[in-house]
RNA sequence: GGCUGGGUAGCUCAGCUGGUUAGAGCACGGCACUCAUAAUGCCGGGGUCGUGGGUUCGAGUCCCACCCCAGCUACCA
């Protein structure tokens, strides 16, 4: 609620195209949305990127299985995100795709571009190890059972020798240290950094960065001692999307460049906290300000696999109770720095007494009495204790939020609802339908109406970051002139809603 | 195996540098109220704080051992 039209440039990870996309996909997204809602509410200039990691051996191959092009493949796939994403209410501002030409331009460049400022970073190098031709990967000793890859039991690994190029990601180790022990708000939360800190003292390796037998991909643009192009691999083809997305390298990428925040899962943790670093410090970019690094949803306490069945229909579940449900459901349940749990046991209860009967009915019962007893007018009324302790909770709401102590979005509402509970609270204590009977108490009642409103409207600016829809619907329905998305927490405090003219119309989270 | 974090009411969790009768939300029981989506408010029952030792006047909170769970231990992304 400072410095106003800052610039905050998110992202979160691209997603592998080689499925449709599940609750972990939604949970990240639905996390970022409300980082970059809340961000627009405090009046920074937003910028939030997502997209789809379109490149890969593994989407040649679904491809190849249902027996289309690898570019009709992803296209298909990119039409099923981003009706998803719309669904969902993800309010992306681009969204990026590998195989962009812009993107491959980018990526071409950035390349290029280390290859002349760090020279020695690119070097080649000749691996040799058993290779599974049914995966089309070197394997690991851990990965070979009997002489045979796991997962192709019946074909025979081949001893093959392969030379790649290299990064020299070794250079970086004491970078990367400073970076990470140095800037605390870099890579959070403190469990993940620590966890990388304990990587690098373990020592780095350096990383190969083409394949030989990788078509679907960006041809390296450097050539190889062979004359040989090979295929770009996973590094150097999907982390630079955060950067081909400014334009770069046009010189208008800094612009946007560095982004403010990376959202990413903890196993990719890594990649943006080591890998993507070292990779930009050696092209001389700039280091993106912070990863935040979530975890996992967990369904019914396992993770998802197509195998176990344990999974969940996106579509099915946000049509149960609405999009806006689904989204507070995960937000409150979910810490936004750990793993959490989805079932539908849990989703019942938080709907009726988070939802219906804590929100929901405060909205009912409070809008009931403005049209039965001050004519659906808002009544103007003094600032109460009421107000005096809502602002307390507001406190504690941007500290989970703003990013100063990471991103608590869970936290964040369990703030808001403090502040519901004291709205049905002070409901209860001050039973405006006594007051209504009582001519001589007429300014009692018109100050409890009047604080109850703006209690509510308040709760429409900071709930509309989690459930913009649901937000909106009580804005309307307190008879607000200007639109909800128009509003800075800022002018929270001094917001009053006298002369409103309310309707109460049906109730937001109807039990089922 | 190593490293890190955790095991506290039926469920999900909070308990900062050790100190009065161990807390919250949900669920459960009783009472009140009637504006409201049979919603809300108030009161209450319920825990040998993973196990076994130890330090201390005093330990959920410190030390040791053990058991269990999760994460990390780099080229799928």
């Amino acid at each position: 609620m400072t410095d106003g039209s800052r610039s905050f440039y998110l992202t979160t990870a691209i997603d592998y195209a080689n499925g449709d996309p599940h609750l972990g996909h939604a949970f990240e997204k639905i996390g970022a949305d409300v980082i970059a809602r809340y961000h627009r509410l405090r009046g920074d200039d937003v910028h939030f990127l997502t997209g789809l990691d379109e490149h890969g051996q593994k989407v040649a191959q679904a491809a190849a299985d249902r027996d289309v092009s690898p570019q009709q493949f992803v296209d298909e796939i990119a039409g099923r995100f981003l009706a998803m994403w719309e669904r969902c209410g993800i309010s992306y501002d681009q969204f990026i795709r590998t195989t962009n030409a812009e993107h491959k331009r980018g990526v071409v460049a950035l390349i290029q571009r280390i290859h002349e400022r760090s020279p020695e970073d690119f070097y080649e190098r000749t691996y040799e190890g058993w290779y599974c031709v049914g995966c089309e990967l070197f394997k690991r000793e851990n990965e070979i059972v009997d002489g045979k890859c796991v997962i192709h039991p019946t074909r025979e690994l081949a001893w093959t020798q392969e030379r790649n190029y290299f990064f020299r990601l070794t250079r970086y180790a004491e970078f990367l240290r400073t970076l990470i022990t140095e800037h605390a708000q870099f890579l959070r939360p403190e469990s993940r950094r620590n966890e990388m800190l304990a990587l690098l003292d373990q020592g780095l390796e350096d990383i190969s960065i083409t394949r030989s037998r990788l078509t679907w991909a960006i041809p390296f643009p450097i050539a190889s001692s062979s004359g040989e192009t090979q295929g770009t691999w996973v590094w150097f083809d999907a982390l630079p999307n955060y950067l081909t997305a400014t334009g770069y390298p046009d010189a208008s990428f800094t612009d946007r460049w560095p982004a403010q925040l990376h959202i990413v899962g903890k196993d990719i943790n890594r990649l943006h906290s080591i890998v993507w670093p070292a990779m930009l410090e050696s092209a001389g970019l700039p280091i993106p300000r912070a990863v935040w690094v979530h975890g996992f949803v967990q369904l019914g306490g396992e993770r998802f696999s197509k195998s176990a069945g344990v999974k969940l229909e996106l579509s099915e579940a946000m049509d149960r109770y609405g999009v806006d449900a689904f989204r507070y459901f995960l937000m409150r349940e979910v810490p936004f720095d750990g793993d959490g749990n989805f079932s539908w046991e849990r989703f019942e209860e938080r709907y009726n007494a988070d939802l219906a009967n804590a929100w929901g009915n405060l909205a009912s019962r409070s809008l009931a009495m403005v049209e039965k007893y001050c004519d659906a007018r808002v009544p103007a009324g003094p600032r109460t204790s009421l107000d005096d302790s809502d602002a307390i909770d507001y406190d504690a709401y941007h500290a989970a939020m703003d990013g100063r102590n990471g991103y608590l979005l869970h936290e964040g509402l369990k703030a808001v609802w403090a502040t519901i509970a004291r709205g049905n609270e002070y409901v209860d204590r001050q039973a405006p339908w006594k007051l209504a009977k009582d001519p001589a108490q007429r300014e009692a009642l018109d100050a409890t109406m009047a604080a109850l409103c703006r209690h509510l409207a308040r709760h429409c600016i900071v709930l509309f970051p989690f459930m913009p829809g649901k937000a909106a619907e009580l804005w309307a329905a307190l008879g607000a002139p200007m639109p909800l998305a128009d509003q800075r927490f800022d002018q929270l405090a001094s917001l009053d809603c006298a002369g409103w003219k309310v309707s109460k119309g049906a109730g937001l989270f109807p039990k089922t």
